[in-house]
RNA sequence: GCAGGGGUGGCAGAGCGGUCAAAUGCGCCAGCUUGAGGGGCUGGUAGGUUAGUCCUUUCGAGUGUUCAAAUCACUUCCCCUGCACCA
């Protein structure tokens, strides 16, 4: 029961008008800088998120990606974060046991490169520093190591994150690069080369000649990523076999090697003659491929050096290795000498240049098709033609180019050779490797977007790196234990299911240790790192024991402890199970699985996968993920937050300016968890004025001794507990903008409706219901109106809908005096007098019988619904103008009140109309009314004649 | 090209067969409130029309299914993301 025991009342009395103070600037008692370091001291000191295996309560256990500390979180970072600790909170509230723990992800080079820079003065990243993230030079000079730069960004994360309110359990926080969990990550991989799952083999990748060691896109002048292409480099003899050399031409077309006519050479370009230090064998390139192969472990020395016209001088001619054609070798003056080996295999069919340059020289040639495509016969030639292109300098022939490969290989089919039939892009891997086994033709690395320099200066070159470590997530059998543990999971967004499934799908092998970078050796190479992605996999499974293995010294650390703790198997020697060893495992079998990660929506198509794969490699399955959930980006006034726009909002400066708690919920409520959101300062201000409101009420009302039990305290009551139960569906499926709307917006405007109708305003049994549904998004003023109402402790229930307060005859009530308020309004607005007296008129009973009745004929029609309602024997005059209507509007009629219950609630509703519109209003039933408009009442819709 | 997502009012973004001229927020306009401003409150925001109504046009374009389509099917155009070794 709702109103019992308050016995001294004070009457307050307020009217709307005193409500319109929200004045930003009077926060001095809504202060949230006050409300929020109150709170957090609070749950620290009740150490509330430090959680403990507790084998009387169900637990659930959350993760979000940790951050990498390279700089200061941006509100974009927050929204992950806020994300998982809302579903936190909210399972808290269920009563669930929950664990939330964080680390830093402090692997591979992007740390490394940035203290570089910084070691360096990097002008650009200084600017950066300063302008952003507000890091005066002095103190950026001094982050020039890694680890302090580590610790820096670290302690400012950390502190972001408190002041935000997440409910992590921070004794479990750790590094990366800290040797206990370095100790992890070997036996993760001791564990999948157990299992077959690391593999070794060639790896083409970016090198930087000066610094001699490889490039990511880390360490190239703006960040440029290093992208390579594969050519094939073919050996052409000379068919005269007096010359032991060949011409080494280089393409990214071997497919057509069926169609080569003839060879092109530039006359003015410096040439070499190279033998190969490892076969002996010769070869005819440009100078500065001579180097280039070098890097490619051809190891070539330089027997003599010329230009390209002695070789064209020579006038011998080439053979073709797969068709053993014979054919010339013709000087060409656009063959460069920066890609490939400067020698050119010419296939005019197919190759716009080749073409062009044929007929500059005036040699009309039958061409061969190697590939067809729809709608040409020789695209090339085609659409020179159609140009008008005459001859090799012509800048659109580049277009062409692009146009052709592009189409050709994409779309093409070969008409020619051995794969005649087949797809283009699937004939130019087959033949490639043909020729690569025949030893006929080299793999040829060359950096597709060249030129990319390093950090010092040089220009980086490709070079193939030897038994490079992989991860082979391309085993068949892996994938499908992959996919079946997919196949359990609830995936939140439903939607990207089939993107997940998609990857693990095309995933091969994945490099997975660095020559360099922060992090682990890589257990059967310590020369070298593990990288980013493969040691950022099951971490999961260590927070559960990280506040517990660091008791044990990192030297005492083995693999059977891991085994031990996370596979249940014992060591040889039973005597090393320690209490500490007990402990771990018990914590992990409590707190595994994992069951909800959270990330953000670009990790689908990598690290997430992994995540699965890895798991379902090493644990059992009962220890299988149960769901991910993943979300979109923060835009920044609905643009992408970018360092070179400057646009980024650092989150401590962002709770600075509007309070953690509207931090928080305008980073999550913007816009469906999948789609990105924008931070503006219009949202933020609004939920910010609004939720002032609602504590300025809590802070003068809440408190007041009138017994809460109005007809309006019912109605607000009713509302909040319908929420609760929508509320539930919700938080479960991580619906943030359907929350917020259904929890905050509408509740506001709820709370609008009912201090306008109210005499009086109290909210004591409103209040401690609405700060625990609210609890998750904001914490903090969630606490401070629990107390406010007079509650001790913290919030820490999920409230319960109370069916018995839903009341929906009331509310239907409500709904029908918010519409006839408008309605009068509108008409006055439309007559453009105001109101002095207002009648109301509601509709017959009968009429009602007639709706119900329109309802539950099936097949309605006009003379369907006449004769049941004669047969009813109803008014039938009116009866017809009804049906009319009825008619129109079948599927939006409606009547849920009885025409005492519509009386009664426009009765209650007339000494608001009055005050609002300062007339006189009388309420009355059709058949007491006079005015002719009295019979145009209708359910749902009463007349209304104004005076 | 392949894969995934998407095209809705000034903007962002719901809706996914009838209650839809289309939630909500922002913006804009008018009135009120306020010492001004900010803020707040009320109403409006496709066009026309009317005592709260009704009509027409509208949800990328087109065709179809249906008594009924923003919502379903087909065709078509356009946009975004990914196609890796990068955290």
């Amino acid at each position: 029961m709702l109103c019992n025991i308050e016995k001294q009342t004070i009457e307050i009395k307020i009217l709307p008008s005193d409500l319109t103070y929200m004045d930003s600037t009077s926060d001095s008692i809504l202060n949230h800088k006050t409300i929020e370091s109150r709170w957090s001291v609070k749950w620290s000191e009740a150490k509330l998120f430090e959680s403990n295996p507790d084998p009387k309560k169900e637990k659930r256990y959350v993760t979000a990606a940790f951050p990498y500390p390279n700089s200061p979180q941006h509100i974009g970072h927050a929204r992950t974060y806020a994300t998982t600790d809302i579903y936190a909170r909210y399972l808290r509230l269920k009563g669930y046991n929950v664990l939330f723990p964080m680390a830093f992800h402090v692997t591979g080079t992007p740390i490394l490169a940035m203290a570089k820079r910084i070691a360096e003065g990097d002008r650009e990243l200084f600017d950066i520093f300063e302008n952003i993230y507000g890091i005066p030079p002095e103190q950026t000079k001094k982050l020039a190591n890694p680890t302090d730069l580590v610790m820096h960004f670290s302690k400012e994360i950390e502190a972001g994150m408190k002041e935000m309110g997440f409910s992590i359990d921070w004794r479990r926080k750790f590094y990366s690069f800290d040797r206990h969990f370095g100790k992890f990550i070997q036996w993760q991989f001791r564990k999948l080369k157990s299992l077959g799952y690391l593999v070794q083999g060639e790896h083409p990748i970016a090198w930087c000649p000066k610094d001699n060691q490889a490039v990511g896109g880390h360490d190239t002048k703006g960040d440029i990523d290093p992208e390579m292409k594969d050519f094939t480099a073919i050996k052409f003899a000379y068919s005269d076999g007096k010359d032991d050399g060949y011409i080494l031409t280089a393409t990214l077309r071997p497919e057509t090697i069926y169609a080569v006519t003839n060879i092109w050479i530039n006359p003015t370009l410096s040439h070499v003659k190279a033998r190969s230090k490892k076969t002996g064998e010769i070869y005819y390139i440009v100078k500065r491929a001579y180097e280039k192969m070098n890097f490619q472990g051809f190891e070539l020395e330089i027997v003599e050096e010329f230009l390209g016209k002695h070789l064209i001088d020579l006038g011998k001619k080439a053979k073709n290795p797969i068709t053993s054609d014979e054919i010339p070798i013709y000087p060409a003056n656009y063959v460069k000498d920066d890609s490939g080996t400067g020698m050119v295999m010419s296939v005019p069919s197919h190759a716009p240049y080749d073409h062009v340059a044929l007929v500059d020289m005036g040699i009309h040639l039958d061409y061969k098709p190697v590939v067809r495509v729809e709608g040409y016969k020789f695209m090339a030639k085609e659409l020179i033609e159609t140009l008008g292109i005459r001859n090799q300098f012509d800048p659109r022939l580049e277009d062409v180019v692009k146009e052709v490969y592009k189409k050709e290989i994409l779309t093409g089919v070969m008409v020619l050779g051995p794969y005649k039939g087949e797809k283009v892009s699937t004939a130019i891997d087959k033949t490639k490797a043909d020729m690569l086994t025949k030893k006929l033709a080299y793999p040829f690395w060359e950096i597709n977007n060249k030129p990319v320099y390093c950090r010092c200066g040089a220009e980086t070159v490709a070079t193939i790196l030897k038994n490079q470590w992989f991860i082979d997530y391309s085993q068949e059998s892996w994938k499908e234990k992959t996919k079946e543990c997919i196949a359990s999971m609830t995936i939140i967004p439903e939607k990207t299911r089939s993107e997940y499934l998609y990857t693990i799908d095309w995933l091969k092998q994945k490099a997975c240790a660095r020559s360099q970078g922060l992090g682990t050796k890589f257990p059967f190479d310590e020369k070298l790192v593990i990288e980013a992605l493969s040691d950022s996999t099951i971490y999961m499974a260590y927070y559960t024991i990280a506040h517990i293995i660091t008791q044990i010294p990192e030297s005492e650390i083995d693999d059977e402890f891991f085994d031990f703790v996370f596979l249940g198997k014992e060591p040889k020697n039973r005597s090393k199970i320690s209490k500490e060893w007990k402990e771990a495992k018990e914590s992990f079998l409590y707190w595994y699985p994992l069951d909800s990660r959270h990330s953000a929506g670009d990790l689908i198509r990598n690290h997430l996968p992994f995540f699965i794969f890895i798991h379902v490699a090493i644990f059992d399955k009962k220890f299988w993920p149960k769901q991910i959930a993943t979300n979109g980006f923060v835009l920044m006034d609905g643009k992408k937050m970018s360092k070179s726009m400057g646009n980024i909002l650092p989150l401590r400066k962002a709770i600075a300016e509007y309070g953690a708690d509207v931090v928080r919920f305008s980073v999550v409520a913007g816009a469906e968890l999948s789609s990105d959101t924008d931070f503006n300062r219009g949202v933020a201000d609004g939920v910010r004025s609004r939720l002032e409101l609602i504590m300025k009420l809590a802070k003068d009302f809440s408190v007041a001794k009138l017994p809460p039990c109005g007809r309006m305290e019912k109605w607000l009551l009713s509302r909040l507990h319908q929420r609760i139960k929508k509320s539930e569906k919700m938080y479960g499926q991580l619906a943030m903008r359907e929350l917020a709307l259904e929890l905050f917006y509408e509740v506001f405007s709820d709370l609008q409706w009912y201090i306008k109708r109210s005499e009086s305003v109290n909210l004591k049994h409103f209040l401690p219901i609405w700060s625990s549904l609210m609890s998750p998004f904001m914490p903090h003023y969630a606490q401070e109106l629990w107390h406010l109402s007079g509650n001790n402790g913290f919030v820490s229930d999920f409230p319960k809908a109370d069916e018995g307060l839903i009341d929906p005859i009331l509310e239907s009530g409500e709904e029908l005096i918010i519409k006839v308020h408008g309605d009068i309004e509108k008409i006055s607005n439309l007559i453009g007098k105001k109101p002095s007296k207002v009648t109301l008129y509601v509709a017959s009973e009968w009429k009602r019988k007639l709706y119900a009745l329109a309802k539950s004929i099936p097949n309605l029609s006009f003379e369907l619904l006449m004769k049941s309602a004669a047969a009813e024997k109803m008014p039938m005059k009116e009866v017809q103008n009804v049906v009319k209507q009825i008619m129109k509007n079948l599927h939006s009629i409606s009547a849920k009140l009885s025409q005492k219950e519509e009386l009664e609630a426009l009765s209650h509703g007339s000494t608001f109309f009055a005050k609002d519109y300062g007339c006189v209003i009388e309420v009355l039933t059709e058949e007491d009314g006079k005015h002719d408009k009295a019979k145009s009442a209708l359910p749902d819709k009463p007349a209304i004649v104004i005076e």
